[in-house]
DNA sequence: AATCGATTGAAACGCTTGTTTAATTCCGGT
DNA sequence: ACCGGAATTAAACAAGCGTTTCAATCGATT
C-alpha cells in the first residue's frame, strides 16, 4: 500500500534497527529502570515494531541484559584505564586512578550507560555477574595492586577497607549527588570541579596513608616530612 | 483512652489494618521498588483487601510517600543521634559520629526501613523531600559542625568536600556492599566488623585531617588520649 | 521475473496493573 | 432493638503490560 520509501537509511547493515533498539533500550532502562521502562515505549523510541524485541532478541529481560552489555562496553572500557608507565611512583599511580575515576563519576561518555550500570549495581539482579567481572573487577584489583605499593606492610583487611575509602569517595560524587544537591543546595555542589574534586580526594587519601600533608595544611612551601 | 470524635472521619489511631497496609508497604517497595512492588502484593501480605489502600490512602503513591515517611521515623531518627557532651573534643565527636554511621550502615534496627530510604535516596523522586529535611538534613549538618571544629581555617568547598569524604567511606558499606562482595567475596566483606570498619574509617579520615598518625603506622607511642 | 529467507507491520492475545463501585458486615450510641 | 457511620468485602472496571500471531514487505539470489 504505501510503499513509503524514505530516505535511504543505513538499513543494509546487519541489525541496523537491532542498535537503535538497543540504544534507546539502555536509555529507558536507565532513566525508569527495569520495570518502569516499557517494551512499547523502548520501540517507539527506536522506531521500530513492538514484535521487533521479540524477534531480535528473546524478550524484555534478555534486552535488559544485552543493554547493560552495551552499555558497559560504551561507557565502561575500564580495561582502558590509563595504564602508568612501568617507572610512576605508585603515588602518581593513585593519582591518575583517582583522577580517571572522579572524572567518570564526574561527565561520563555517555550519560545513559553509566546511570543504568550504576542503577545495576545499586540493586544487583538482572546483569550484575556481567557488570561486574567485566567492568569494575579489573579496576578494583587495579586500585588494590596501587594501595598495596604504597602500604606493603598492611594487612589484607585493613587494604580492603582502604581500598572502600577510596572508592567510597570516588562514588559519592556519583551515587549521593542528587541527594548533596538537595541539602547543599545545587549551586554549591555544581560549582565543585573535576579538578577540585580530584585534588581533594587525592590529597585527602594520600594524607591519610601518610603520604602527604594533611588536609587543611596549604603547601605554601615544601612541607617537611615529604616521603623519598 | 476513649477519645471524643469532633469530627465524624476517620480516627488515625485506630487503624489496626492501616498499620499493618503501611509495615507490609515498607517491606514491598524496598524489597521490589516503587513499580516493582504491586498494590494487591502489599494487601495480601497486610491480610487486607485491595481497596483498602484506596480507603485508607488515597492511592499507591500517596502510600508510598506514607510509607517513606514512617520508615525515616522507625530506623530514622537521625535526630537522635547520641549528642555529645559540651566538653567533648571535636576528635571524640567525629569518632562518635562515624561509629553510630558505620553502625547504622551495617545492621540497622529495621532493614526494609532503611533499603526502603536507601532506595529512594538512590533516585529521589516521589519522598525525597520528606527523607532528606527530616532525615539526612540534620545529620549532614552535625557533621559539618564537627569538621569546622576540626579545621576552622578550611574553606567552604574543601569542608563540603571533605564532609563528603566521610560520608562517602560510610555509606559504600550499604550502597555496595553486594557488588564489593561479588568481587572480593562474600566472606571477605562479611568479615569486615562494624568495630574493625568504625575504627578504620575514624583513623582514615583522621589522618587525613592531621588528628592522628595515618594508616600503616602502628602507634608504637603513647598519644595523647590515646586508646588501647 | 520469480522465489525464498529475513525483516517489518498491524492487530490481537492473555494477563496484570491500579482504581473504583456497590453491597455487606461490624460496632457503638440516643 | 434500631440505626448510622465506619470498615471490609467481592467483583468489576479501564488501561497498560509483555508477548504472540500472521500476513505483508523488502532484498538478494536464481
Amino acid at each position: 500500500m504505501a510503499r513509503a520509501k524514505p530516505e535511504p537509511t543505513i538499513e543494509a547493515e546487519d541489525g541496523a534497527s537491532r542498535d537503535r533498539l538497543l540504544a534507546a533500550a539502555q536509555e529507558a532502562f536507565a532513566e525508569h529502570g527495569f520495570d518502569g521502562a516499557t517494551v512499547r515505549g523502548i520501540c517507539a523510541a527506536a522506531g521500530a515494531n513492538v514484535a521487533a524485541v521479540n524477534y531480535y532478541f528473546r524478550d524484555k529481560e534478555t534486552l535488559y541484559v544485552e543493554a547493560v552489555k552495551a552499555a558497559h562496553v560504551c561507557a565502561g572500557r575500564m580495561d582502558t584505564m590509563p595504564v602508568p608507565p612501568p617507572g610512576t611512583p605508585p603515588v602518581e599511580k593513585l593519582r591518575g586512578f583517582v583522577r580517571e575515576m572522579v572524572s567518570r563519576m564526574h561527565a561520563p561518555a555517555s550519560t545513559s550507560a553509566m546511570k543504568l550500570m550504576m542503577r545495576e549495581m545499586a540493586d544487583p539482579g538482572r546483569a550484575a555477574h556481567v557488570v561486574v567481572t567485566e567492568f569494575i573487577q579489573p579496576v578494583a584489583f587495579a586500585l588494590r595492586g596501587i594501595l598495596r605499593e604504597l602500604l606493603p606492610d598492611l594487612d589484607e583487611h585493613r587494604l580492603l577497607m582502604t581500598g572502600f575509602s577510596v572508592m567510597g569517595q570516588c562514588l559519592f560524587y556519583r551515587q549521593n549527588r542528587p541527594v548533596a544537591e538537595l541539602i547543599f543546595g545545587k549551586s554549591e555542589v555544581d560549582a565543585l570541579t573535576v579538578e577540585m574534586v580530584t585534588d581533594h580526594v587525592v590529597r585527602f587519601t594520600l594524607a591519610a596513608l601518610g603520604h602527604a600533608p594533611p588536609v587543611g595544611a596549604e603547601p605554601r612551601a615544601k612541607k617537611p616530612g615529604g616521603k623519598r
